[in-house]
DNA sequence: CCTACCGATCGGTAGG
DNA sequence: CCTACCGATCGGTAGG
């Protein structure tokens, strides 16, 4: 409205357009001809912005880790104790899940229907978010803050599976804001359920 | 090979292969001639066995989670304490995951392509699974074995989201039985990442 | 369960 | 960004 409001490119309406259906419908259960139809032209028009269908797909989840690591990976070099790190990143997590859950479901699933190439980068960047789980999991433990007897492996894979799973069911209509949820959740997990003596 | 052994019905094997397919490619990334080359037979011929694609994912969804249903609810009517009661639901839950880890993508993601009278189904059936956890969750609280504090929703879509992740990961090859995984995140869960004093 | 086929839809392109 | 179209593939069917 103002002089200086940007106008979106067609490109990124198109982009746009994309991450809500393959969010909604899946890669392979949406067309070109879906993707037009949301952004108001005709199917072969599309093809003056973008390439193909699949470059639609592995800028979507390209950028889409991307937004998660960016919220993550500063948290890592603060100087704050370990919970406080896992607490910040869980709370980070949720709170880019809860921006666009669509665009996290397709981060989340739809990376298996990228080809090789872009594939094998899309679970580098996702071993790499992963990690800096571990990090954090290992240096509670080492600062005896966690539990020593944690599986690490096994106790990052449930705390990222719980995360994950958070667009399944995380609403922005819900009661409880995104900030609150992490909140809860990192609480959840920590604690864990058992009562404490 | 004995005079015992059941000659494998055809619809038996079509549903076989689809639910290999669904998983791993998704419902909408299968074509009925990838199922029909799967069982080795043309496509046309599939439709003497079954009636279409929907009722094929409506059938796999269904039975799917009856596997989880049957698995988990008979322990809530044991005469054990609620932690118990949820380290046995947890470690049911990732032994039903490690029978068929595909299965369990179908139950977990392609409901989605359901028509709306099964996809109805499918969500009154998940609905049921998560109260059973809801129960134990409560009956723990109030057996003063479970953490007063929680938040019972969140924390139990904390629990099944970790839970429902585990096809992501889990690996038959993996050093570490189903059973011990289970056991390994059912401690994680309860106990929390936090040593304890 | 095969042969032979249906209309509809797919991702994508040439030319303007 | 539209017009007009391509060959390939889709779920499904009739008749045997």
């Amino acid at each position: 409205m103002s002089e200086t409001t940007e106008i979106s490119k067609p490109r990124d309406i198109i982009l746009d357009v994309a991450m809500h259906l393959f969010g909604k419908q899946g890669y392979t259960g949406t067309s070109m001809r879906d993707i037009a139809n949301g952004v108001g032209m005709l199917p072969g028009s599309l093809y003056a912005h973008i390439q193909s269908k699949e470059v639609l797909l592995s800028e979507l989840v390209e950028r889409g880790i991307a937004r998660f690591l960016t919220a993550i990976e500063p948290i890592l070099d603060q100087e704050i104790s370990a919970s406080e790190k896992l607490r910040a990143a869980i709370k980070a997590h949720i709170t880019v899940v809860a921006e666009n859950p669509e665009r996290s479901l397709v981060v989340f699933h739809q990376w298996r229907f990228l080809g090789k190439k872009n594939m094998d980068l899309a679970v580098k960047a996702r071993r790499r978010y992963e990690s800096a789980f571990t990090t954090i999991m290992e240096q509670g433990i080492a600062a005896g803050l966690f539990n020593p007897k944690l599986h690490v492996k096994i106790a990052v894979r449930t705390l990222l599976g719980a995360l994950n799973w958070t667009p399944e069911w995380y609403s922005a209509e819900g009661p409880l804001s995104a900030d609150k949820v992490g909140d809860i959740m990192a609480e959840t997990l920590m604690q864990g359920f058992l009562a404490r003596a």
